[in-house]
DNA sequence: TTTATTAGTGTAGATTTTACACTTAGTAAA
DNA sequence: TTTACTAAGTGTAAAATCTACACTAATAAA
């Protein structure tokens, strides 16, 4: 039984951030190229360490702003990852945080000032580190949390297409969707409006613009409903 | 961006194992009393520091393996606990670890050597630190984790019958289930053995007994098949 | 032999999920 | 101004799954 800690091992702790937008057509992720050794040059996810006086949200919101200045998006834990030799330079476990962007509203600030670039998840560069892992486990938790949680919205604009919804879905999913089916079941959910508004670019009919009520979707779970796609 | 790690803060890593049981009718957790300051004398869950050559996992297994006599059980990383002041002796985080025992099987050993005690989930008495948030979340996790997983059996001596199972699951999920609906859904799914041998504890009639097929399921998820209760 | 107790079994109705094709609105080009 | 083009938008029937529900069987104890 320990009683003194002064005799325990303490760690470095990175926090180590899987940054998610969508784009049309693609879930994408945001990297940089590391620019110090080891493994300068390479593509990295944005990272940083914990600071004493900050607990883990903290940390990953700091880093976050501080890489891209981007705040107050949508983020979760996902992982300690601890392998003894993850980092050949030094022993540091790194937990790791994913965060859902509304791309468009971002792109500006992004490439003006940041050196990050966006990867499409079906096709970007191998990172260093344990970093592939990181992003498969994040993509298999934003999977699972799509599916139960109404947070899909903060990688869509405020005002968004059907279709996009749907493609956005199917893009996280993997797999196609039925387009009637699709609007039936959101439909019937009830927590979208529907606005008195066209988008006119992907067609020449247009399509209806939506927003999802977070107001009536908090309502409905005091209520006890529960959100599945 | 950082460059050199020596100007970075380091931290302690704890690790605390929430221990899960079933016992003919509850669920149940593994405490003990905490021997030194602070907080001496409350219940706590089973913890300890993680060691610079271990990883988490590892740290989890000794740790149980030390205050337990346990090896080789079900373990999952939970979360990791970062609030500044979540320890008031010394900033420390806390990874949680949730642990499936068989309490029959470990009976013995535990109540021998250790110091341990099982309380039911219904009824334990309130723990130190963000101890209680640990148990909260790891009960969310069994929930979900059962319900995708064939993990349930762990918690269930190697041989059980029908009405164990459900009870069981009954327990997990804090829902009444049908009989005859929960074992045509079990049926259905293929992945018990039924023995010839009854089990003739609970009724004059006696039950049959069963055994969870882990060759035969790990068969069927390379063809594409997936555990959902 | 009777009694008491839990194990074990099937189905009809309700609900949910799936598969599927045509019309409409609006723009741009002729 | 007419025509052609494109994606948006809409409903239903069949299949699959889920739910509710009650009696008989086997055995040990009295």
């Amino acid at each position: 039984m320990i009683h003194d800690y002064s005799f325990e091992d303490k760690v470095l702790l990175a926090v180590d951030c899987i940054i998610f937008g969508f784009d049309e057509e693609d879930l994408q992720i945001l990297l940089i190229k590391r620019d110090f050794e080891p493994e300068k040059g390479n593509w990295s996810l944005m990272g940083g360490f914990l600071k004493k006086d900050e607990d883990l949200d903290q940390a990953a919101n700091r880093i976050l702003h501080h890489l891209t200045g981007i705040n107050n998006v949508y983020m979760e834990q996902l992982y300690n990852f601890s392998k003894v030799n993850r980092d050949p330079a030094e022993r540091t476990l790194s937990v790791a945080y994913y965060a859902l962007i509304n791309i468009a509203e971002h792109r500006q600030e992004l490439t003006e000032n940041y050196s990050a670039k966006w990867f499409k998840i079906s096709d970007y560069p191998s990172l260093i580190f344990d970093h592939d892992q990181m992003v498969q486990k994040a993509i298999a938790r934003l999977r699972y949390r799509t599916s139960t949680n109404p947070i899909g919205f903060e990688l869509l604009p405020e005002k968004f297409t059907m279709r996009q919804l749907q493609k956005l879905y199917e893009t996280i999913l993997n797999e196609k969707l039925d387009k009637r089916n699709f609007i039936n079941k959101i439909k019937s959910l009830d927590i979208l409006v529907k606005l008195n508004e066209k988008d006119m670019v992907s067609s020449r009919k247009g399509s209806f613009l939506y927003k999802f009520d977070a107001k009536k979707y908090n309502a409905k779970v005091e209520e006890g409903f529960s959100f599945r796609l």
